[in-house]
DNA sequence: ATTATTTTGTGATATGCATCACAACACCTA
DNA sequence: TAGGTGTTGTGATGCATATCACAAAATAAT
């Protein structure tokens, strides 16, 4: 609505090629929004009629466990959330809240996938992301049950430092309580080991600053336990 | 080669919409092969150029952990084997082993590449597929952190009978050490869950032949770890 | 500012499960 | 039929980490 799509500066390579036809219909058919930190931006068990595209922010994927609210995995900006939900009964099967300030697009579920079928690059692309995350979730599963929790904390100030912020020095995006849910380890055991990781020199902490100070000794943690 | 795709009972509702030409190019590129309990369909490492389509029988996905072999699903045909492999660097991320008998077809890459790009109904079948994988990864990695031993092990139990063999007698299909390894524990604590749930009347064991006698309790288990 | 609420640090204790150890089977091979 | 090789059952022990408990610090609310 508010935007011409196809000046859009979240193009990818695929999406830059839709015919005028598209992109006016996804001009037409797009809602864009701004979520701020905390926000829910998909809510678990709604009836949805939208793929959301999360342009700018983080957020965080999570879902009724057995027992409690269990946090996934963290997503990124540029990434497509909610496919599972198009594709399925339309229902939503996990929440996705912002973890930073996020400006995302709600797009019509119709136009999505019309503009799929007319387009294989965009369709490639997508399967690619989704084998993409199906290694991801593999190699994530055989990591956190073989590792222990200094292993897993590592792997999480490493992925934090190289994945998202690509910066050595950057601010703790969730409480420690999350980071505990998505290393799955208790609270204090994610205290305890930060305060470790700090008495050693791996790391420097200053509040919810992180400095990681020491990366190669992190990777060894990482690989051994 | 061996057979007309066109008349292949495994087609689906997707596939059977092909066209003439499509079906002359599957029928002419790809390879039926049966693999023995135990062989190696899909090997971690190796360089491939086709897609795995397993048409019958169960296989293991299992992939290189950082202490060892991890066991991530068990998958049961008709299912496509290796997707990330095609649609990624054309090496294999995972490895794939025959847990029964089995039949696959080969299907070079460029030929599932091309039929897939010609046909919408089968990428979005695809699509749907691997929307599915990602949920299920999503809520076994919840059920997997949060229960413990004998709520896994009751899952697994479940499943074997409601979503493998449509059955509740059934022969487990992997040895103790391999369940114990994909319900993320060790081969005692399998042997000795299995040895309580048959004392506790809710399964009866001979062998390697296991039979559900209280599903609503194993159900319950699997809630209240 | 002052109170209320959430987040964090750290000790003490409890426990689920891995590991070790070894015997009893089962299964293939010669 | 024996003898190797992998699988399974079950006790004893140890350890990583969850849980409990509470104080300190930070953040939000009034």
């Amino acid at each position: 609505m508010q935007n011409d799509c196809k000046h859009c500066p979240f193009n990818t390579r695929a999406t830059t090629m839709l015919s005028e036809e598209s992109f006016g219909q996804l001009s037409d058919n797009h809602l864009e929004l701004k979520f701020k930190k905390g926000d829910t931006i998909i809510k678990q068990g709604m009836f949805s009629t939208n793929v959301v595209f999360l342009r700018r922010g983080l957020a965080k994927i999570h879902l009724n466990g057995p027992y409690h609210e269990q946090i996934v995995r963290l997503v990124k900006a540029p990434t497509y959330l909610g496919l599972p939900t198009t594709f399925g009964d339309k229902v939503n099967q996990y929440s996705v809240t912002a973890v930073t300030d996020t400006d995302v697009c709600y797009i019509d579920v119709n136009i999505f996938q019309k503009i799929l079928n007319e387009n294989r690059d965009f369709s490639n692309e997508i399967i690619v992301e989704l084998c993409q995350n199906e290694l991801e979730s593999f190699k994530r599963c055989a990591n956190r049950t073989q590792k222990q929790i200094r292993g897993n904390m590592a792997d999480a100030l490493l992925e934090f430092a190289e994945n998202i912020f690509y910066s050595d020095i950057f601010t703790l995006p969730i409480s420690q309580s999350e980071l505990a849910n998505l290393v799955d380890t208790s609270r204090e055991s994610v205290s305890r080991v930060l305060s470790e990781f700090d008495k050693d020199g791996l790391i420097a902490i200053s509040g919810k600053n992180i400095e990681l100070l020491n990366k190669k000794s992190l990777r060894l943690i990482s690989q051994n336990g």
